[in-house]
DNA sequence: TGCCGCCTGTTCAAAATTGAACAGACGAAC
DNA sequence: GTTCGTCTGTTCAATTTTGAACAGGCGGCA
């Protein structure tokens, strides 16, 4: 997934045993790990579990950036000069993180050329990512949008262990994803509903099939 | 713009003097650097001049992810694995570009340590810009994200000599950078004109106030 | 058991957006 | 000077999207 036989480097757990003797936090569904506005001292890492990245707007509206999950880098503006966190960051399973001062990851990068070398890697790959998002807007409908989400959704969640990505996601969540309203998420969802694409027996199950959605 | 006074390390016109021996290619207005699936070879660097990068999606829509110019990277993705270019570049003014063999850029970023962290610092400024651009689907209605476009491109033209990027931008770009139609953007740029934020007079000025069109 | 919070289902009028068309302005090229 | 291509100005019906409301389901909890 995150890495291709080609390129740089392979990604893979390389960071979970290249970093330096680091703090590992634990939190559990539902709790904060940074704060939009906070003052921004540390990158984090994610060992382990699904996390939720948050921003609120100047007039209160919500909007997700991303899912994350293991192997994810996440405060990592700090190493380009912001002094605050730009957005907010919400486990949403129970998940371990790692917590590398700002300080620490510079030198870092700067001593050790593997950890730099891997870590351009996975900003390029993390910046196909967000031009992906982009590129979805300018193109497409509020519809195939949420189909290419749910989509995404259901291939990261191939850790196997962890209940499906899926299960943890609300109409709400989906909505500030998007970037539409839960009540243009909710017909969707039914109609991909009616129309055999999802299932909800129990719990969320995206089909394959959702790929028509997309046209052609 | 591109350095901040904080963080990992100025980015200025390090790459300019940074670079190899490599070729540096002019390209006349209108002029394809490189096209959306091509066997994606080389690292591009921008010397001097402004560049399109552009896309089009499987049913023949066009948007335009991005206006860059002097000290951008573009084609930066052939790094990460990708075999083609996943989008296409033009020079919208007279440009001169650097080009780097993808190996080459590779044995660079592992030998040269400033290159390496330089580089990721270039990386982390460029997902700012792209996730703002998504923020800004996110949250904002076509009318302020053509507020936001413009005055953006405003601002980066400060190089000085050349004509200013704004002038160089016709209304279906517009269109594809903001994500809407042309009839959209032709309504909200009489709007502008109206109320006093943009003026015409031979060519495209754009006022501060514009900003007050993003609320508050 | 009953209350509460969170989530989904449903509805609808108002507002924003699309997509397509046609006309005029302008400059470049012949 | 005429033709061509590209750009802007303008219009409008059809469609999509918003925003807000209310009801019901379900689990946790006292």
């Amino acid at each position: 997934m995150k890495s291709r036989g080609r390129g740089l480097v392979e990604t893979g757990a390389f960071f979970t045993t290249a970093l330096p003797t680091r703090k590992i936090v634990e939190y559990k569904p539902g709790e904060t790990i940074i704060s939009q506005g906070e003052e921004c001292t540390d990158v984090h890492y994610i060992e382990q579990g699904i996390v939720k990245l948050t921003l609120v707007s100047n007039h209160g509206r919500g909007a997700v950036l991303g899912i994350l999950s293991e192997g994810d880098f996440f405060g990592e503006s700090c190493l380009s000069g912001q002094s605050t966190y730009l957005t907010s960051a919400i486990a949403l399973v129970h998940s371990s993180v790692s917590i590398i001062k700002t300080k620490t990851m510079m030198r870092l990068l700067e001593e050790d050329r593997s950890v730099a070398t891997r870590f351009v890697n996975y900003l390029l790959i993390r910046n196909l990512r967000i031009e992906q998002s982009l590129i979805d807007h300018l193109f497409n409908s509020s519809e195939k949008r949420l189909a290419r989400t749910l989509l995404t959704l259901a291939r990261s969640g191939t850790g196997g262990k962890l209940p499906s990505i899926l299960e943890k996601i609300s109409q709400d969540t989906l909505a500030e994803m998007v970037g539409t309203t839960r009540s243009r998420i909710n017909f969707f969802m039914n109609k991909f509903r009616k129309l055999g694409f999802i299932h909800y027996n129990g719990g969320l199950k995206v089909h394959d099939s959702l790929a028509r959605v997309l046209g052609e």
